[in-house]
DNA sequence: CGTCAACGTTTTTTCGAAACTTTGCAGCGT
DNA sequence: ACGCTGCAAAGTTTCGAAAAAACGTTGACG
């Protein structure tokens, strides 16, 4: 965070690589992350690859503890649910402010953003238990045009590293129950329409319940034990 | 953030250094961040002061651009906007739950930090202008016991962040006018009241109106153009 | 049979120097 | 006089190896 743009260093690279295999569940919740491995995977030295890992934990996606190294953010019923809170606050202020102070062109991306959402197929063609990447995506997009009015930075980074943080729940959550699918397109039209009515009361309502909803599902769908250790 | 405690690694001692000098104004905002006089001033090697500060960039009390080095972040009026608004919407939604969660524990610190900050004198014997640092300290320590009830560590973190980050811009604001004098007391008292009543609402409102009101406040006082560059 | 201590291995942390990038300055040409 | 190009200095980034700490195992003792 507060990070200028310039040209990408070493340390750039591996911070992307790790997030992305983190985040793509290439890297799985609860890993150890050893320097040995990691030095190997991204052909690069011990140096950035601390570097790369301390930023991560700053931002919540992994752990640290001295002397024992770094290891992937472990998931758990719990946290999911302080998870949902904090963004449902977080997001529906963000969701008012942005409401508040988008200009046209925030709009337009916003409208832009759920067409793609609503024509793009939720279940994938080659695993129909899981939405697709490409849904996955515009889902993202759209929740992030919601947002991106804000016109607080600050604010704005905050929410969207939670987001992220709860992209890792969706991602390794078992298949989702069948009520989210007839939902999915109707929930987020519910979304747009307070939006661009600059209704910031009622759209916040709506994101928050959204939200506090998706983590519940999430819940209860998890039957299996979150994973936890692997020493 | 999310690090677990351990015994202190090098990194950390110049972490928490580096942290205190600036948030004591030893360091002051925008000045830059040179890794040979950090070396010599906490007598440590390149490697560790680089983690050090990537834990304070994304903490946000330092900035970074590639190739350029870290710098103390530099204050301006309207980044203040910002942190007001973000604070007081953060601090308020930790508040609720404070309030709702929070144990007899939690009310017994509450009052016990309220009855220091009562008889703490607010102006020192050094400087008639400013604050005392035992007034600054146990003004800090009771909000943070208004807040520390919240169960929800990872909405607990972000607002102590958020605060601390606060401190910053009381660090250099000029003096504070006639008026936060008076109210100083009352202001709190009024904190205090509705909290350990367990009227969520009313103590969340009046907080919101506190960080707001402190913050017009510090800005129509710094008259002067606050610190910017410093090559 | 269980507990504890010591040893060896693995992994993290620390460190200084080489390599690269940016910045400031002087010289040259227009 | 103004602008551009190339050089020198300062500073940041990268790198691999040495040092310190934790972990697992083995062996001895109660």
């Amino acid at each position: 965070m507060l990070v200028k743009e310039g040209i990408p260093t070493r340390v750039d690279e591996v911070y992307a690589g790790l997030r992305a295999d983190i985040l793509a569940g290439r890297l799985t919740p609860g890993t150890r992350l050893k320097f040995a491995e990691l030095r190997g995977r991204y052909s690069t030295n011990v140096g950035a690859t601390r570097e790369a890992l301390a930023r991560l934990a700053a931002e919540g996606l992994v752990t640290s503890a001295p002397h024992q190294g770094y290891r992937v953010v472990s998931l758990s019923h719990a946290d999911l649910a302080d998870l949902a809170e904090a963004r449902a606050g977080m997001e529906t202020q963000v969701l008012r402010l942005s409401v508040r102070d988008g200009d046209m062109a925030w709009e337009a991306a916003l409208v832009a953003a759920f067409h793609v959402l609503e024509r793009t197929r939720l279940i994938g063609p080659d695993d129909p238990d899981r939405p697709s990447d490409a849904w996955n995506a515009a889902h993202a997009a759209f929740h992030d045009a919601l947002l991106r009015g804000c016109r607080n930075r600050r604010l704005l980074t905050m929410a969207r590293a939670l987001r992220q943080e709860g992209e890792l729940y969706r991602q390794w959550s078992v298949s989702l129950g069948g009520r989210a699918r007839e939902r999915a397109t109707a929930d987020h039209r519910e979304l747009l329409e307070p939006a661009l009515a600059r209704d910031a009361d009622l759209a916040a309502e709506r994101l928050g319940a959204h939200i506090r909803d998706t983590a519940r599902l999430l819940i209860s769908c998890a039957t299996d034990a979150p994973a936890e250790e692997e020493r």
